[in-house]
DNA sequence: ATTTTAACCGAAAACGGTTTCGTAAAATTT
DNA sequence: AAATTTTACGAAACCGTTTTCGGTTAAAAT
């Protein structure tokens, strides 16, 4: 069962391994009729090229490291979809690790990418992480790098973003546009440069439109989770019953709303419309179902990793291109919660 | 900015790469003295050994392969990250494709795995493969493989499941105990061999307490979505009101069938309870929350990883063990859709 | 008939480690 | 003092490719 390599192939033929190789990988200076020969003999024995010893030889891997802060995540896991399946086109395979939102396994885990020799590494940063050293080390080394979605300005290198305030602000405009006259907002603490761009997109549409930003339907809860959500739910239910329109920042802090909204007996979108944002795949299951804004992961995915390539190419022609920054489209999706 | 190389510090510090690669990797005859002169360079250059001459040498890439069905699936999304944190304690890398449950794809992903020299195979099957040569090829090659939650019987492997047939009973069990007296099945069609478990474990809980099977109550959709859900609760508003419980295959089912529950005002639990099956995300956050069966991903990635793990070791010592099937025990979450 | 060109092939270096085996010097034993 | 063992190191093979650089032969041009 040993495997066959070149050397074997070479000596079963009485030639050169040079010229094995040459002839498997179409040279010119080969006979037609020696390569015939060889590539005959290699589809019967069935030979595979040792990926370990032409890693050494090009000191590439073909394989890049895909680093987020939780895979258990609707949009992260169509980030890991749409990194893999356009890596597989280009032929690179992706390793893929998490960072539990946590700085230091951030580092850690950045290691252990780098001890591997990836060709080139995507990271969306942990919540926690403030100080950038980890990274921009990893960038000094010349590792072809791309940060995508959860980005910081400090960090100077290819990124794949969304444009919160503009789609906080589509959302916001879309419960205008149906009919709201008293917007609530759901968020939690401004911390994530997220949940302040859209934070600041609320904003900017209120202003746009001639209303007033009230600060008492500012609710800000201790995370974005259900519970977060349905507790505001609950306040708008019990102290602003004048409230309209509620705009989450996030799908979950929705949907905690929207219960809130039921046990209370107020009738969505009739009396209140809600909208949240990230269109996880369980907004569409939601009673009514949840209008929200696309975060489109897949396509988010797709570009860091096209952007990632194109660096690995430059790297190759040791040319270094200014950093850029591709935003990814959203749209707001209506759908029953809102008009 | 050139790699620092065993050459490089053998040369500096003029002795040969043998001495050098023996210090840094403890070997007992070297001196203390050189020791410590050939580590605090190798510190000093922040010398790293080049990994693909490591793979070559020893014809391992410390890398597995974990192949699924979908990506972006939450009990599948927790398999991954079951694997990786586990794989990750053993100093593994994880690459992570999907199949996107087609059979041809299934074939390729596996080629591409073993084109990398991944030094193992963790494979869920796709919902269509009826034929399992491509795998047997990979088993028949010395590739340490594992089949986990999708199996077959056919396949004479390592293998991670559930016991579908016992938990699809205990979840059953539960709406009996809770007072169920007459329980429909909501489910797709008996051809994935989860389905077909869990319709037997249904169907051996009714016969052990006594209670008749009513095939006009078991109920086939095309899928085992939302929709097939709650077409299923429908049916059984309109035409079977004396049904008290509901058993439904997945999660997905049952959210669906609270949906028409809902729509027609019946109270859940108290005119009719409600199971799903998996434990997903989702079920914690619906109205009422659901009560479901934990289908522990985490704990199937963990398991399948340290099965993989064992191969790997007895294949490195050419030792062969017999197969065997680790069965990991799932529990029943009661939550507020029983009683 | 001689030179030029083209076609074809192989030796050898290179990638960067690990590991076996031999040997010289030093330390120990007889 | 001689024999033996231990210690410390290095040469070289090896893992399996790719690729450069010559060189040999045959065909074409002068």
């Amino acid at each position: 069962m040993s495997k066959v390599s070149l050397t074997k192939i070479s000596e079963i033929l009485g030639m050169s391994k040079s010229t094995v190789s040459k002839a498997l990988n179409n040279y010119a200076d080969v006979s037609p009729d020696t390569r015939k020969k060889v590539q005959d003999l290699a589809d019967k024995l069935n030979y595979k090229p040792n990926i370990f010893a032409q890693n050494l030889r090009s000191q590439e891997s073909k394989i890049i490291g895909l680093l987020m802060p939780e895979i258990v995540h609707y949009f992260f896991s169509t980030i890991i979809s749409g990194v893999t399946e356009t890596a597989e086109k280009f032929g690179y395979s992706v390793i893929v690790t998490q960072t539990k939102d946590d700085y230091k396994s951030e580092i850690k885990q950045l290691e252990l990418l780098l001890d591997k020799n990836v060709d080139g590494i995507l990271l969306s940063l942990a919540d926690n992480t403030i100080q950038f050293n980890h990274v921009k080390d990893v960038i000094n080394q010349g590792v072809p790098f791309v940060l995508y979605d959860r980005t910081s300005k400090l960090i100077d290198c290819n990124k794949v973003v969304i444009d919160d305030v503009k789609a906080a602000q589509m959302a916001t405009q879309h419960l205008i546009d149906t009919g709201c006259k008293k917007i609530a907002i759901i968020r939690n603490q401004l911390k994530s440069q997220g949940t302040i761009d859209r934070h600041k997109g609320f904003k900017k549409a209120l202003l746009e439109n001639g209303m007033v930003y009230d600060k008492s339907i500012d609710f800000e809860g201790q995370d974005f989770s259900f519970n977060a959500g349905k507790i505001a739910g609950n306040e708008i239910c019990e102290r602003h019953k004048d409230v309209d329109g509620i705009f989450a920042v996030t799908d979950l802090m929705a949907i905690g709303a929207l219960e809130a909204l039921k046990e209370h007996n107020v009738a969505v979108p009739d009396q209140v419309s809600v909208i949240g944002f990230s269109n996880w795949f369980l907004s569409q299951i939601t009673t009514p179902h949840l209008s929200t804004v696309d975060q489109p992961g897949f396509e988010i995915g797709k570009t860091a990793f096209e952007l990632l390539y194109q660096e690995i190419q430059n790297n190759k022609k040791n040319v270094k291109e200014p950093s850029k920054t591709v935003v990814i489209p959203t749209t707001v999706i209506s759908r029953d919660s809102t008009k």
